[in-house]
DNA sequence: CTGCACCCTGTAGTCGGTACAGGGTCAACA
DNA sequence: TGTTGACCCTGTACCGACTACAGGGTGCAG
């Protein structure tokens, strides 16, 4: 068997979190609220560490939190069919296509500006006058 | 000659960027405060409109607001060489760099997801397991 | 019994804006 | 002349997703 309860610190650290996160995602709702000690300290079940490894998990997969608890309300319902989760998931992988695409754009044009000027001015930085209006 | 000055609206549309903005820009002390007319109304020269031209240029390119700072307070002074601004625009490139490659990996992980459930239920659904706690 | 790591609540700050509310100004048109 | 409607003003609060205190309480080891 596994520990009965953990402290925030040991959820915190189980799941690569700040403490303060852990607090936050409870006074947001996201994160149920557990049980307390007789000092008053928060005792995690293995259910809330599940659940938080969840969320992060998918936080760092990129999903916002009201995403995250789209895919949790969707987990919870054990019925219904995944072309729901599919779907989402193919949305945010289009978000995700879209920024790289954004980036390999920013990427070619700050590239392009960049070792133009060696040991000039200001006065002819060709970076600041990329910069500045045409 | 040109006009003398600009509305707030026209500086906003000229730069593409809201009225709200603007006056943002203003008290956070990146644009200066310009004349009033005898209404109250910001009245702004060619330069205030080259200034937000610079700063809206280098936020599209994905600078912060501090790095603007730092490039108008380079801007400013000409006799400097740009090898300042040269290295700003190189660690920036850099940041961007890292940005892709992590949302390629991202992606990667992803799309290795989706598509692997087929008319399954969320009972055995291979996204939400992915997410879940190992 | 003292020190220290950890926990508690509550509030404010971060970044880069955005969204009102509740008013004032100005030009055109009837 | 009146009135509509577009624009402008200030001030404040809000967004997401945390982060950082301040000012205190708890628990355990030496």
């Amino acid at each position: 068997m596994e520990k009965a309860y953990h402290s925030i610190g040991e959820l915190a650290e189980a799941t690569d979190t700040k403490v303060e996160t852990v607090r936050y995602y409870e006074r947001i709702g996201i994160l149920p609220a557990p049980k307390r000690t007789s000092g008053n300290y928060r005792a995690y079940s293995d259910g809330h560490l599940a659940r938080l490894s969840f969320i992060r998990r998918a936080r760092d997969l990129g999903f916002t939190l009201d995403q995250v608890r789209a895919l949790l309300a969707l987990a919870a319902q054990k019925k219904q069919d995944c072309g729901t989760v599919d779907a989402l998931a193919r949305e945010h992988l289009a978000d995700i296509d879209r920024k790289i695409s954004d980036l390999k754009a920013l990427r070619r044009e700050l590239s392009g500006l960049i070792g133009q000027c060696k040991q000039g001015t200001i006065a002819d930085c060709r970076i600041l006058s990329a910069l500045s209006p045409r």
